[in-house]
DNA sequence: CATGAATGAGCTTTCATTCAT
DNA sequence: CATGAATGAAAGCTCATTCAT
């Protein structure tokens, strides 16, 4: 059932935290089948979108009867929910590591840069922001809190990276959420809505995001680069 | 049927010109009837996404019946394509025209983006990216065609006018493409992706627009200006 | 369109008869153009079955418009009654012919058996009775017609010329309908019915027919047969 | 719902066995419902026709709603198959029997062809012949399975019995499927025919059946009997 | 708790028929 | 008279959801 391809959603743990929750015969509600289900839908979701993907299909996909879906979720609304804050979660885990690494400011820039342009251009991510994009007229406050939750957490990381060089006076920067974002397009810039609109089909090679990232970072500290300091 | 609201696709034309087609008997598909079930089309699936929208949805909208619409097209898919293609070149007709006409070139960028980040920002352009993009999965070659004869529109003109400066040494570019995408993409920081998202649930505000262009042509052109030229 | 192969109907003769009828244009009906909605239809039914072929079909196959069809037949089923009436007319016509010529006894018969077996068991007559037995529940009065003027007819012809010979003294037959049945039947024994079932595809080989009606003859005027006389 | 008409298909078994299969949950398809539906699809389509019958109707006149049909079987075709299928088994069931018991020749092929004729001009089997040999152009190895496995079980038998004889010098025959084939035709002839083409509008009374059958075994037996031993 | 058979509303599509041209 | 666009009903089939087991 598991192509093995990279999913919007993978969490496969094994039931084994058994521990953590030892009275669970009595209380309901298994973690680890939640999260088989959550696999399986964000296999099926991120494969034919929301409203293709039927529940028969992620009760196969994910190896659990209809019923069972219908015992860890309301609905098929709510599992899509569901599986859209914990791929969010997941996939925009830790995206800012990089900048707070030590290291002169150049060099982290382009740690980050490189980190942030390869996983928004990887596959699992492009095809949960397809399905999340897809879905935003209907499910706005979704679509809204997908992106303040997942997408600002890039930017806000590099907003708070980006107070501390102008408070060291090695940026200069008056509007810093706007350089945040004019960052991180720049950083994306060719490469992001291509892939989102499948006019790029695979991930762009290593050599074609480091190109777009060091005039992305050339241009950026060009502009607020203090002068003399960078 | 028509709610009035900014849609996909809104032909409307009147079924008027008869005068301009005096032998209309025997001759088959009335353009102004398509017009009118691409018209629906768009309005609904604009509304609720391609899978969501049922055919009944759009006979109802469109005013015609359901078998119609299959006299028109082979099918929803069918449909969908014509629309999308329909839609594609209505909205991002005449996308560079600001670029054409005289003036230094600080001003000419900021009449382009500004016509740029409107349109593009606006609520029948972004649902159209959000229909187009929900769907990019499974249809990975309309996609590629929308991106290439849609988005690219507006970088293509870009291109061209960049080119010009370049080869007139107003401006210096080793990569225009890039260029020209990161100009794109610096117009719309902090704007488009909200919108997509529904983040922003109302066209951006002229102010922020303003704000927003004026700070990507500084950007732009002190990175990529000959020095003592702009 | 038309495939060449035998069908239920194909009468295709020109829209020629003009002549016949010259006041054409004031009074209606074309007979040509109805014989070619009956081919059309023919060629149509016999290949689908008459619930399965579409107006749109038949309309298509005799190159001729939906509308045209409601002119000529007062719909499907009258169509269907028109189509079963000349089909029968056309497939059965003259099958006692071979009767009538002179000649001994059992050449006379053999000369007609080997007609009847060859022409019954031939797709045209295959296809035509499959169509009408299909629907014989539900339009049980066409198809008591059919056999009463079609399938009767190869037995009243036989059943005449038994007749003639029970009053020359060359057979000796108490019940010449049931003698007709039987040689009938006899004839088509192993055939007939394997054929309209599609458990034999094909038309069978001469040598086989020639088989089975030599022992059918055989059989029956060694029980009819005065002695003797044959 | 049931009409009380003799049909294509009456399994009409209770859904009474629960006690012969103790451990009903968890097992999946009820078998009880699967009759059910096939005895309603049967009673519908002998009635109207593969064609003419409609899903609805058939899950209307079986008591179960339209979803039920496509758990049990895949789709309107693949339940046709079935019902055929387990029609044929039915109806033919055990036509050979007669021969089996003891007793002079003449007497067992007069009790055979007694089932036999009375057998084969039902309703039931009727109705079935209509329905199979109405899409038998479409469903060739349908009609052939039909054929092979179920007309030609009546004529195994009595071939086998036929041989029985051969070898006792009771019968000369030189071609037992032949004569097989002569035998069954012979006592249908004017019976059959005219019961499929709804000439015959009620199955024939016993009297036209001995009428029928004893100049057909008379004819049999004259022909193929051993001179002084019948 | 887990199951999957059952449901009926709704899906996309095709139908026989009509009628303005 | 011939046309084929238009129609509403109905086709085969799938849906999200429920519930007895």
């Amino acid at each position: 059932m598991n192509t093995g391809e990279p999913t919007l959603s993978a969490p496969s743990q094994e039931p084994s935290q058994a521990l953590s929750c030892p009275q669970r015969h009595a209380m309901g509600e298994d973690p680890a089948k939640r999260a088989q289900i959550l696999a399986g839908a964000g296999r099926v979701i991120s494969r034919m979108g929301y409203d293709a993907a039927s529940v028969n299909d992620i009760a196969r996909e994910a190896g659990v009867s209809k019923g069972t879906i219908y015992v860890y979720f309301a609905g098929k609304e709510d599992l899509f929910e569901a599986l859209m804050e914990e791929t969010r979660e997941r996939l925009f885990l830790a995206l800012g590591a990089e900048l707070e690494k030590p290291g002169p400011l150049r060099e982290r820039l382009f740690s980050y840069a490189s980190v942030l342009a390869q996983k928004l251009c990887s596959d699992p991510v492009i095809r949960a922001h397809r399905v999340m994009i897809g879905v935003a007229e209907r499910m706005p406050e979704l679509g809204a809190r997908f992106y303040e939750r997942g997408s600002t957490r890039g930017t806000r990381f590099l907003g708070s990276f980006l107070e501390t060089h102008v408070a060291a006076g090695t940026l200069i920067i008056a509007d810093v959420p706007l350089a945040a974002s004019q960052f991180f397009e720049l950083c994306m810039a060719g490469l992001f809505r291509r892939r989102l609109f499948a006019h790029m089909p695979e991930p762009p090679a290593p050599a074609e995001i480091d190109k777009t990232i060091r005039s992305a970072i050339d241009m950026f500290l060009t502009y607020y680069g203090a002068p003399g300091r960078t």
